[in-house]
DNA sequence: CTTGACCTTCCCGTGACTGGAGGGTTTATA
DNA sequence: TATAAACCCTCCAGTCACGGGAAGGTCAAG
């Protein structure tokens, strides 16, 4: 397979399996002409890398993931620990912005939005000391 | 003011002060010996950024709110609809980040966690046509 | 034989900084 | 007076995960 053929199969951008075979994440073959040329191992891996991504995983998770699933004596405590970590991130950046979002909407609320000049939003934002 | 002074006033380090001049958003004066001197004003721009970059507005946003907040015959109307806007960003931010959190717990939570191979969490990675 | 759809490499740009090298200045202390 | 610590300066490179685009080679169809 070329490289359209496996980012139709994988859901990747071409320019995204380039940079990952760029990086180390997957090594094709080439052809003669010098086309990459994948087998379905690349494109499973390719798959799996893009779900992984898709779950927010760095791609430097992505790389330990796919040692632990290469590795069949792996233990799942592992692969949970990784994955822990990585839903505690989440959670606090879904504090941050919960947090973000609560105060903004507070101010966007308090905001007539009209045509006078005056803004509780940036009152707010000219008051440093306030929360 | 110098550089450290300004800084510790309005929390944010002097390498982001020297870029916000870089980029425009602030134009100290120099003193004799070349460092930055800093007056009431720019401390107060610095804080006024420092607390909009906190509620997660780009520094494009930060510019314009900037603009909006010096001049005096804004409309509140132009203020609040780019607050409205980043809003509805933070909102489907937090969208993406609870699906991940939704999928990704429910995964961990299938995980034994223990010595053994058998992962749910790489099963899932593994199977691309899977929501 | 040419057109268009592929493919290649290479380099630059993104956002918002951060780290560090290499060096000048000021202030406090011995 | 020497020196050390604590400031300050500029400039360059790196971060993360790609995306855009230039310049050019290759392949199948009409």
């Amino acid at each position: 397979m070329n490289i359209g053929e496996v980012s139709n199969a994988c859901g990747l951008p071409a320019k995204t399996i380039r940079y990952y075979e760029d990086i180390g994440l997957v090594a094709p073959n080439r052809s003669a002409n010098g086309y990459r040329r994948f087998r379905d191992t690349d494109l499973h891996k390719l798959s799996f890398l893009g779900r992984a991504r898709s779950l927010g995983f760095s791609i430097d998770d992505c790389r330990t993931l796919m040692t632990l699933y290469e590795d069949q004596t792996r233990a799942s405590a592992d692969v949970k620990s990784l994955a822990q970590a990585h839903l505690t991130s989440i959670e606090s950046k879904i504090a941050e912005l919960n947090e973000m979002h609560a105060t903004l909407s507070h101010l966007v609320d308090a905001c007539a939005g009209d045509h006078r000049p005056d803004c509780p939003i940036l009152a707010d934002l000219a008051t440093p000391t306030q929360t």
